[in-house]
This record gives C-alpha cells, structure tokens and sequence, in this order.
DNA sequence: CCTACCGATCGGTAGG
DNA sequence: CCTACCGATCGGTAGG
C-alpha cells in the first residue's frame, strides 16, 4: 500500500528504481533459468524482497515477462535506428547490423532480448500479439536492408525468406555461443558476412 | 505392479506399445505448451490413463522428455545417413541434406526435434550430456559434407562456423513456420540453397 | 495400471 | 513493501 503522507514526486521515482531492478533480475532469471523455471520468490530475493512485494510493482508474473520483452525490443530498434542512420555503404551497413544484433543477443548483461527468443511461448495470446507488433517494426528495419542486398544481386533468395534465415541463424547462436571461447562477437560478424555474401569486387562499381 | 501370472513374453509388449503412446502423446504436448507448461496429468489423459500411471513406464517426468529427445535424434541420424548413403553430388547432398532437417523439424506430425530444440535447458545436467553426445553425432555427418563445400569453395566461411549458422538457421524455422502459407519445404530448401550456395557454374568441372 | 493420497511449491492477496 | 496466508496444482508414491 503506497504510503500516504509521502509527497507524490518523491516516491514514485524510488519506485521506478525499483521497478527497473526487479526488470534486471528478472531478466537475468528468465534468461537462466526458463520464465516457468523462475518464481516470484527468486525474482523477490534477488533483489532483496519478501515473495509477495514484486506485486507492489507488477500485478502478475506475466506482467513482468511482457515488460521485460518490451524493454528489450525497445533497446534493439533504438540501436538498429542508430546503426541505419549512418548511412554506410550497404556491405558496410549489413555487417554492421550483423553485428548489432549478435551484440544485443550474446553480450553478457543483456538478457531482454534472449528471454523473449526462450520464452515468447509463455506469453498468453494478447500479450504475445502486442510483442508481435513491436518485433515486426524490428524485422521492417532489417527488410529494407536485405531488399537494398537483393536488388545489388548480392543475396539470391527472396529476400523475406533471406531475412527470416539471417535473423534465425543469429537468434540461435545463444544457444551455442560461449564468451572467452576463441570466437569473439566482432569475429562471428566478420564471418556471417563471408557466408551470406559474396567477396566485394575488387573495383566495383 | 506388474502381475506376477503372466507370461514374460506378452506383458512386456504390451507394455512397450504403452509406453510408446506415452511418448507420442508427450512429445506432442512438449512440443506444444513447453515441457513446465505439461503436467503428467496431461500426458495420462492424452492417452487414456490415470495420473499416477505413467510412473509405471517412466521413472520421473524427466525421463519422458530424455526419452523424447533421443528418439528424436536416432530418427534424425538415422535419416541423414539415409541421404549420405547416396552418394549424391555435393551441391545435391547439400541440398538433400537441408530438405531432410527441415522435414525433421517441420513436419506435423514429428514432434520429438522441436522438443529438443525448446527444451533441451529442462534437462538436468547428466542427461543433457547424453543429449549432447548424441548431437555430437548428427553435427559430425554435417560437418564432413560443410568441409567438402568448403574445400570446393563453396563455401567462404569457417567450416565450424558455417555448420552452427546453417543448423541454426533452419531450426529457427520452429519458431516462423506455418504450413500451408504458400511455402513449402521443398521450396524452403531450394531458397536456403540459394542462400548459402554461390550459382552453379554452367559447365563447371 | 488404478485409487487415494502426500508433501512441497507456487502465484497471488488482504491488511497494515 | 512486509506478514501471514490461501487455494490450487503438481510430481511422485504406496498398496493393491
């Protein structure tokens, strides 16, 4: 219950604090431990709670799923918008986002992104609808690229089937991808590139 | 219990029928609400029995997704060594290979691959590592025919690499594919090969 | 394979 | 945000 006598533009700040810790622990846990593997308990004490005051914050476990999904799509079209604004030379460009994206997905410390890839299914119908629309301006950002691609005659497959394919060989790499094991992010980038492009011409136009 | 006046020779098949219903009825459920999202009860009713039954087949719940995932694998060995068995062009073993998987993966009606690929992390430890083994297994045969492509230059990117981009670009179909959306997997697999394969020359060596 | 059941856990709530 | 709690569910078991 929010204390009464408090003045109203003190406390909500504090509270938005602690909105946004319980978002990274939860995050952390989902991403560890599976959205049907974590409690509200574990998300609780992670942030040195008692198991019922997570629901000061958030009224359900869904709840928090659906926000810390959201937040992590919203941190991925901002930094896909700041890559596009540059406006590189398209081979520039695409590696780029290569390596935007496997960024988002692999550094350690993000886990927005790799909770909604591991645990969209947990989402009830309205609110995996609501995530769909956000992911969808995502995937329209990646679309012209791979259209611009296509029309360079540097991608052969329809671009929409080259774009799910693309996306999906990046999404799956938290399944495998180990930090500290030889391979870097900025290396893998480089070698998404070799595989989905052919080599630069030497004068090309 | 089992009844001590049979015949050794009949219960055990019955048994073995039961209990390969329960893994049909488990995978598909696995499949469909997640392994946390399945409880035992539904994997009973599924196949007519009560809830404590299926303890009578299977030690733990645990012990039905471990049986769900190596049966999905030894279908998925057993397959692709089908089609290396032929002997095909490398460009054809390629593609044959890649319309396998996807089959694997995509087709109704085969539930056990998608298993895995959702939820291998439900696994503890021990029997992830029997899990992984036999994954071991199918990579390697991928592996040989990714080194042949590289080896003709096919292929720029790092053997390894390739291998883990292009499985784990077709496994991210789990997640998109519909079927009955105007693209089928014959047509997937050719615009996969597309995609990772520079043209054919005309009258290469 | 069923009946009957247990112990534990979990999401969520009332009331302060 | 805590205390104290509830109702429901779940994996698993004993005994036949």
């Amino acid at each position: 219950m929010r204390r009464q006598g408090e003045q109203a533009n003190i406390i909500p700040e504090e509270d938005a604090n602690r909105r946004a810790e319980l978002l990274r622990a939860a995050a952390r846990l989902f991403r560890d431990k599976g959205f049907d593997g974590t409690t509200v308990r574990d998300i609780a004490s992670a942030v040195g709670m008692r198991s019922g005051s997570p629901f000061y914050h958030f009224p359900s476990k869904q709840a928090i799923l659906l926000a810390v999904v959201e937040e992590g799509l919203r941190q991925g079209l901002e930094s896909t918008q700041q890559v596009l604004s540059k406006k590189l030379p398209l081979r520039d460009t695409f590696k780029a986002l290569v390596r935007n994206h496997l960024s988002i997905i692999l550094d350690s410390g993000n886990d927005f992104i790799p909770v909604m890839l591991y645990d969209w299914r947990a989402l009830d119908e309205v609110h995996r609808q609501e995530v769909i629309a956000m992911k969808d301006r995502y995937d329209a950002l990646w679309q012209t690229v791979i259209r611009d691609l296509s029309r360079a005659e540097l991608l052969r497959a329809e671009p929409k089937v080259a774009r799910l394919m693309i996306l999906g060989a990046m999404n799956f790499t938290v399944t495998w991808f180990k930090p500290n094991a030889g391979l870097t992010i900025d290396a893998l980038a480089e070698q998404m590139t070799l595989l989905f492009l052919p080599p630069a011409k030497a004068g090309g136009r």
